[in-house]
RNA sequence: GGGCGUAUAGCUCAGCUGGGAGAGCACCUGCCUUACAAGCAGGGGGUCAUAGGUUCGAACCCUGUUACGCCCACCA
């Protein structure tokens, strides 16, 4: 019984048992070999909470894809995995879980609530990395890492410490971006802006001075006027200089502030005088810490409004911002009011409105460590993929603030800070203190705060290496040689990697960054939980396999563009496989014997691998040389796009070769030499046949690493060959390199002459409406070169067109009168069909053809009568177009004539 | 307000440093040809958004314009 593939391609079939032969196999491991050089890929650490959606299906296809080609390419390729604990998005999470049981946190307290997050992720953390096994991830999983775990928090509390010493940690009273239902502070980069529709009140604050001036200030958010300490002014808008210096009386309030003059107010907005609450608005604490104002909030920190607020206090803000407007406009205050699209800070997270506030947070000193990381962009040390966001990043460095480390949460690293209770000294060590250095008191306690995530995750290039341990690890893969991550968390985290990485190991995280974009739906629409637009990338696997999801996440997309999900792609990449699945179940049936065995192969039993030898003694034919000049030429092609991490492009040239120069070509050609009787030359058609697909295998498996594994397992292979790789596993296979020795320009030539008059007898067999079953003969009319490559593809013409027979003649004029005829490039080609020829449609399709090169002469000539173009282009070119020019004259000319026959039969039949 | 991206066949998109416009899907015609109908063969279809410019030569480089989208800043 011959061993052959199912006849049916299903990749449930296969899929989850290769992984786990590739798992078990130790294929992913990275073993340091010192003869190989690194190569290292650290993965984006997707969030325990999460499961695997599009983006992360796309993003750890490109990385998959690139490892396995390093891998492949002889490099000691480490793709390293881990979670990320996810701070906020963890805990909020848990918190709603407990409270569907009507527990709060705050019930637990820290410590059991902290529990119970483990016990949750102990039970689904593990549920994202099941989904990367099934998308085919080759991360060596021995390193996983997981931004809480042990090393990780050393490497975060090492790195906190050190910048603490430097001074570029420090605490400070200050405003932030506060979330009112997150209950927490965020960065300035977690703060959405969005414009949402709302109001300017205009307001008027009533001279404290009798005979004074009132002054009327538009406000969008009246709530805060509790915490008005003045109203300010341009100097330099005359309508208020007179007012400077006076004082008017807070509405309803009753409380006095002065008329400042001060560069904020921009006398073309509002009235141009603006009441300034430095408690919640960033300018405004601007002008405050100028003028030395005071800083009085009126916000608590869960949005309600304090005891400053009067009898609105405990009032959500919202609410008071309507029943103060009400009240204001009662007591006539109110001037009038403004629709008006307002912008707004919302949470990155729940979308909530972010208010700012005054409050004691932990900071990060930009400026210091932007400096070094800019750098790195601007010389080139790093590059980015595609170039433009490079710009962004540094943009975005150029005019950093501080950032907010601190969180009011509890799962996270904890702020490796204590305050001593006596003398209020702040202790921040490696390790925990017992007393207070400063006073010796015991009476310590920590910081309750908790770091952002983003502060660990800045650290993932190194802190999974080892740091801040010398590892040998560290030493071999930092820094790692690309980042491939998504453009929308350029700010969150590369930016922080790379000044982290910088700081810390003294050089920049990786060489490359490639950032790609977005999944989206099929009209464009970004894939929400709310629009519930989602396609979920295991059920696309379920349906379609793994490998035609990959493919299909690889194929049509440019580095940094967004792309589009479409069921079509994905059904069009499942079709190729399918294609490939079958070429190979051909190939393998012709290999074997009845019983199974594998019938001999030309290349003396190496079962067509080695790529080192040429083929001396194999007695190639034509077509043989053509696919393996275009293979070549596919492998350095692909090769070059790998390294310039165009994927897209290697995976289009790829599909090609297989789809429409192997299947459409080779393999019809080897099929009449398989069923001849020409012992020797199957031997040389097999071997041809396996050493062109696994070559093919092999150019594939970095996009299509399942398939490409199951059908290599069905090939012969050497003892040799298997010799060095696991299992003889074809994931840890060598990949194809381009080699003079396998490059035949002249049967390449040979072949396209073959190619392109196959295709023109076939053209009139359809357009004549000639059955296909019907055998023709063609008249073949060709000189020197030309014809001696016709004559060596007769052979094969001869099925390919469906011909009963090629006569050759030695001029065109010998050709039978009713036949139709095409000129190609290589000689002119004529199908006599007797009863089947419409002249008229005929001497139709002539005059297309005369117009169509009469328009291609046209061309050449107004290039080459071109005194410019034949002085300054380069001479190749103007050679090529003076080849160009003898052969388009050439087909004009024959097609004329040929017109002319038809035309003269015309005459006849009329 | 500042920055960036996109505009190419009916649809979705490729087109790498300027040198005769491509793919997938859709469409039309004919085919179950012994690997594959998830397929085979043949075919139609594009003033490459627009106006200028540079160049011997522009889908590609420069300038302007329009449309759509994104990012940053902005809650008077």
């Amino acid at each position: 019984m011959e061993r052959n593939l199912a006849k049916n391609y299903d990749p449930k079939d296969f899929e989850d048992r290769i992984y786990q032969e590739w798992e078990e196999s130790g294929s992913f491991h990275a073993d340091g070999d010192p003869d190989k050089k690194p190569f290292t890929i650290v993965m984006p650490p997707p969030n325990i909470t999460g499961q695997l959606h599009m983006g992360h299906a796309l993003d750890q296809t490109l990385q998959d894809a690139l490892t396995r080609y390093k891998r492949m390419r002889g490099y000691d390729a480490l793709w390293l995995p881990g979670s990320d604990h996810a701070s906020i998005a963890t805990e909020v999470k848990v918190v709603n879980k407990l409270r569907e049981q009507g527990i709060e946190k705050e019930d637990l307290g820290r410590e059991k609530f902290l529990e119970k997050v483990w016990d949750w992720k102990r039970e689904y953390g593990g549920r994202i990395t099941r989904q990367c096994r099934k998308l085919g991830d080759s991360c060596d999983w021995s390193r996983e890492r997981f931004t809480l775990d042990e090393g990780c928090s050393k490497a975060v509390r090492a790195f906190f410490v050190k910048l603490y010493k430097k001074g570029l940690i420090y605490r400070g009273n200050r405003l932030i971006n506060w979330c009112p239902n997150c209950g927490t502070s965020l960065s300035d980069a977690e703060v959405e802006h969005v414009d949402k529709q709302g109001e300017y009140w205009y307001f008027r604050y009533p001279a404290a001075e009798e005979g004074g001036k009132d002054i009327v200030i538009a406000t969008s958010r009246p709530e805060t006027m509790f915490g008005d300490v003045a109203v300010a002014v341009s100097p330099e808008d005359d309508r208020y200089q007179d007012m400077v210096g006076e004082k008017v009386i807070l509405p309803l309030v009753g409380r006095v502030i002065p008329v400042i003059a001060d560069p904020y107010p921009d006398p073309e907005k509002g009235t141009g005088a603006v009441k300034i609450t430095p408690a919640h608005d960033e300018n405004d604490f601007m002008v405050g810490q100028r003028h030395g104002l005071d800083v009085l909030s009126c916000i608590n920190p869960d949005a309600t409004m304090n005891d400053l607020a009067g009898k609105y206090a405990g009032m959500d803000r919202y609410e008071c911002r309507k029943a103060l407007v009400k009240a204001l406009e009662v007591a006539g205050y109110l001037v009038k009011t403004e629709d008006m699209t307002i912008p707004v800070g919302t949470c990155y997270r729940c979308h909530t409105n972010i208010e700012p506030m005054l409050s004691d947070q932990w900071f990060v000193r930009m400026k210091e460590l932007a400096e070094p990381a800019m750098k790195v962009a601007e010389t080139g040390e790093m590059v980015f993929v595609p170039d433009r966001f490079r710009k962004t990043y540094q943009h975005w460095l150029e005019d950093i603030r501080d950032w907010c480390i601190s969180r009011q949460l509890w799962w996270g690293h904890r702020i490796p800070a204590w305050y001593c209770e006596d003398c209020g000294e702040i202790i921040v060590e490696e390790e925990d203190p017992a007393v207070c250095p400063k006073c010796g008191s015991r009476r310590l306690h920590q910081d309750e705060d908790v770091l952002d995530t983003w502060f660990s995750s800045a650290l993932w290039p190194f802190s999974t290496l080892g740091w801040p341990e010398d590892t040998a690890d560290l030493k071999r893969y930092y820094p790692n040689d690309v980042m491939i991550t998504g453009y929308d968390i350029i700010f969150f985290w590369v930016v922080r990697m790379v000044f982290s990485g910088i700081e810390a190991m003294g050089e920049k995280p990786f060489k490359y960054v490639y950032l790609h974009g977005l999944v989206r739906d099929s009209q464009g629409r970004k894939m929400s939980k709310s629009l519930g637009n989602g396609i979920d990338p295991l059920e696309e696997i379920d349906k379609y396999g793994a490998d035609a999801l990959r493919f299909m996440l690889s194929t049509g997309v440019t580095p940094g563009n967004d792309m589009r999900y479409q069921d079509e792609k994905i059904l069009s990449a499942r079709n190729f496989a399918n294609k490939l699945w079958n070429a190979s179940r051909f190939v393998i049936m012709n290999l074997q014997d009845e019983n199974g065995n594998f019938l001999p192969m030309a290349d003396g039993g190496r079962m067509g691998l080695d790529r080192t030898k040429d083929f001396q003694g194999i007695a190639l034919k034509e077509e043989d040389r053509w696919i393996i000049s275009r293979l070549n030429e596919a492998a350095r092609y692909m090769t070059d796009a790998m390294e310039k991490f165009e994927m897209s492009l290697a995976c289009q040239r790829i599909y090609d070769l297989i789809w429409n120069e192997f299947c459409d070509w080779y393999i019809e050609i080897a099929k009449k030499r398989l069923s001849g009787d020409d012992e020797e030359d199957q031997k040389v058609v097999r071997f041809v046949l396996v050493m062109v697909l696994k070559n093919l295998l092999e150019l594939l498996h970095p996009f299509m690493p399942f398939i490409t594994e199951e059908i290599w397992s069905f090939l012969p292979h050497s003892e040799e060959e298997k010799k060095g790789r696991k299992n003889g596993l074809l994931i840890c296979a060598g990949w194809p390199e381009y080699s003079e020795g396998r490059h035949f320009p002249e049967e390449e030539r040979i072949f396209a002459a073959a190619m392109e008059t196959v295709t023109a007898v076939r053209n009139i067999r359809a357009e004549a409406g000639a059955a296909p079953s019907r055998k023709l003969k063609a008249v073949l009319f060709a000189e020197g070169k030309s014809l001696e490559a016709l004559k060596a593809g007769e052979r094969y013409m001869l099925d390919l067109a469906g011909l009963s027979g090629i006569d050759f003649v030695k001029d065109p004029a010998d050709a039978p009168e009713d036949a139709m005829s095409k000129v190609t490039a290589a000689g002119q080609v004529f199908v006599p069909l007797e009863d089947l020829v419409d002249f008229g449609e005929e001497e139709k399709r002539l005059e297309k053809e005369e117009k169509r090169l009469l328009g291609e002469v046209k061309r050449v000539d107004g290039k080459l009568s071109n005194q410019g173009f034949v002085a300054k282009a380069p001479e190749k070119l103007v050679q090529a177009e003076r080849e160009k020019k003898v052969k388009y004259e050439e087909m004009l000319r024959m097609t004329r004539e040929q017109l002319a026959v038809v035309r003269g039969r015309l005459g006849k039949e009329r």
